[in-house]
DNA sequence: AGTGATTGCGAAAACAATTTCGATACAAAT
DNA sequence: ATTTGTATCGAAATTGTTTTCGCAATCACT
């Protein structure tokens, strides 16, 4: 054995003493005497993974013999750059089918040209078209989306703004759990200046960029709506107290029955969680009145259909004996027997809004500037609330 | 003004002839004439964005006075590593806060702990709950998810696969376009190793793992439901030819049919594809013949639901004259009436599966092992069949 | 000739991790 | 006493890109 040292030195004629000295990662090792230094033998490695090699901007730079930032400023329109060497390289790089590597971009660069967003829940069919929409403009903007589902649980949202932040995303979209009502998870994030922008389920608690409904003005619609149908004792059926949008609703309502002067009875005011089961208590609540309602408006459409179905199996007559109204849209509300008036909202719009605008202050920087957007909706008349 | 240059080399006893050399980049530019050297001002830079400084393994390293590389080995569970002083990094680590920078692992392992999805359409509840169940498990496994929608279009499908892949994914989950028939621009990648797993519409052409539905014996289970019911004349609204899926529903339709000795009547068998419109005028089609169906069994549920309301447009009795059962369920198929019969399908089971097959392939590297899973689903009858 | 401005290019330093392998110390075996 | 094995650590290379800034060349004025 020789020892590489010795070797590269050429003191050939020296004694070399070569000693082995163990095994080192299964490789066996030697010492030499001479140098008094340690090697082993190297292993053959690299096993000529050049199939799956992806061309980089250092290989199309050698081809033409120039340095990789040229190439760089030339793939990024940089203006520091002949335009004759930048089409070349353009040329080459279309040519090797070039895909820049995004990892090593967002390294350098510093940020990941991807926005989060934390929804409650996927499978619910408004918040699948809002993701609809927010892909839509992300992708036609260049940014990638990671979608979380903090599936109505505070804890989990938690987590999952630490997820996306540890994804290093450039912004956050989100649609707050029903039951948040503490923001100091997100403040956090926005006081080291990530962008966010709420949806839906927004709070006035922070000073961020918010999209939301016509949340009062739909349900003043609504209840006007049953109003001139000749309804009087109209019962709502809110939301959770925490939520601002559920507030927001009421007080449509309460504004639609102050304009008609139709007091306001808090037996016909309920605050629910959207659960069935609650949804199913509160109409036999109201049925067990002296003075039942003649009308339900719901602020989450499904609940109306599930009111509804309670009610056929209890033979009451719809709209007859009670009209029903809803906030949110759906297949099911339109085949319904009988169809659910509702307030339509358009889901896919404000998810596109949402991150139209979000990608804005991603780019200008705007972390202070924060506007607040309604999205218009619109009363869809369907027979749940025609007595006529 | 100094030239930094002359200074450095302490002959301040020379005379130094510093004049102005123009101005780059904004910046007075000087010219020493005794050291033949340009020079201009430093700019003030970088900010002070300590605020923003994310806490890496150097800053871990500096801290205790070791290497980062050891520090790397200790948040990786390498062996290479004393317990104590592993104990020491782990303790400062965590509390520092430290997060691993994603972009910089992946760049220098070369993978990206990401998969990506390709699906029709976010907004079909089916897709929602399939990516609700790949979410699960990815996120469990420590797995990000990117999800591109192909809207059915053979030409989008192909540029999600371009996109996800210049997104360097680990894997590939998808569920085709029912345009698609070739397959040669997933080819491409899967012989460069990359694992694809294919689920819900799958096809036979590729040799990679695939999750798919009971879809012959669910089929069979509904036809031989319906004949038991008495149905004679049973109609079947089948998918477009392309899709495989299509045509072992078909075949289960068949072989339920062979079994009770009814005979193959072509006029009773249409390959729709999806469309509303079409499904309508294939049901006038079936009600003008001499002979019209007395049950309709379509491949895809919301065809049935469709069908039905243009049936009871007509006048037609469910499922007196005509029963009606169909593939996959949704909360509609349970309160339209008539409820629909239907063979449920298990979508977030689904996507579970597809995720657990896809990640054990990533970790194995099992390119070649390629396997199909059936998910079981099941026969769930309402009153749309039931003519007694 | 002296000054000012502009253009095009490249070397080198980030960016934040992982991986390889040399070095050392010390224990155990021969 | 010499040889071998093991445990622990760190220096340096690697990953692919962006960014900064120096340098040379050129042109246009005085």
């Amino acid at each position: 054995m020789e020892c590489p040292n010795c070797k590269l030195n050429e003191d050939l004629e020296f004694t070399r003493k070569v000693v082995k000295a163990g095994i080192v990662r299964g490789a066996q090792r030697y010492y030499c005497n001479h140098c008094k230094t340690h090697f082993s033998e190297k292993r053959k490695l690299k096993i000529e993974n050049k199939n799956s090699h992806q061309i980089t901007i250092l290989d199309i730079a050698k081809h033409l013999g120039i340095a990789p930032s040229t190439v760089s400023k030339a793939l990024n329109n940089k203006s520091d750059i002949n335009v004759e060497t930048k089409n070349l390289i353009v040329k080459l790089a279309t040519d090797l089918n070039y895909k820049p590597n995004h990892f090593a971009k967002s390294l350098s660069r510093g940020n990941s040209n991807t926005i989060g967003v934390i929804i409650p829940n996927i499978e619910r069919p408004f918040f699948a078209a809002v993701l609809a929409g927010i892909q839509s403009v992300a992708s036609k903007a260049g940014y990638s989306v990671i979608i979380c589902q903090s599936d109505e649980s505070h804890q989990t949202e938690i987590l999952n703004i630490q997820t996306l932040m540890a994804s290093r995303v450039d912004g956050l979209l989100i649609s707050h759990t029903k039951e948040t009502s503490s923001f100091e998870h997100l403040k956090i994030h926005r006081n080291k200046g990530v962008p966010i922008v709420h949806f839906d389920r927004i709070s006035n608690e922070m000073d961020s960029s918010k999209i939301t409904h016509q949340n009062k003005e739909g349900s003043f619609q609504l209840v006007e709506h049953l109003i001139e149908n000749g309804c009087k004792r109209i019962a709502i059926l809110a939301g959770p107290k925490e939520l601002l949008i559920s507030n927001d609703r009421l007080d449509g309502y309460i504004a639609a029955l102050n304009k008609y002067a139709i007091p306001i009875d808090n037996d016909l005011i309920y605050n629910s969680n959207f659960q069935k089961d609650e949804t199913t208590k509160v109409l036999d609540f109201w049925l067990s009145l002296e003075n039942p309602p003649d009308a339900i408006f719901t602020v989450f459409y499904l609940n109306a259909i599930e009111m509804m179905v309670e009610a056929k199996k209890r033979n009451i007559k719809i709209p007859e004996d009670i009209a029903f109204v809803g906030f949110g849209d759906d297949l099911i509300a339109e085949l319904f027997e009988p169809s659910l008036t509702v307030f339509h909202l358009f889901p896919f719009k404000m998810g596109e809004k949402a991150a139209n605008v979000l990608i804005e202050n991603i780019i200008n920087n705007e972390h202070s500037k924060s506007k607040t957007l309604e999205i218009t909706g619109k009363l869809i008349v369907r027979k749940s609330s025609l007595k006529s």
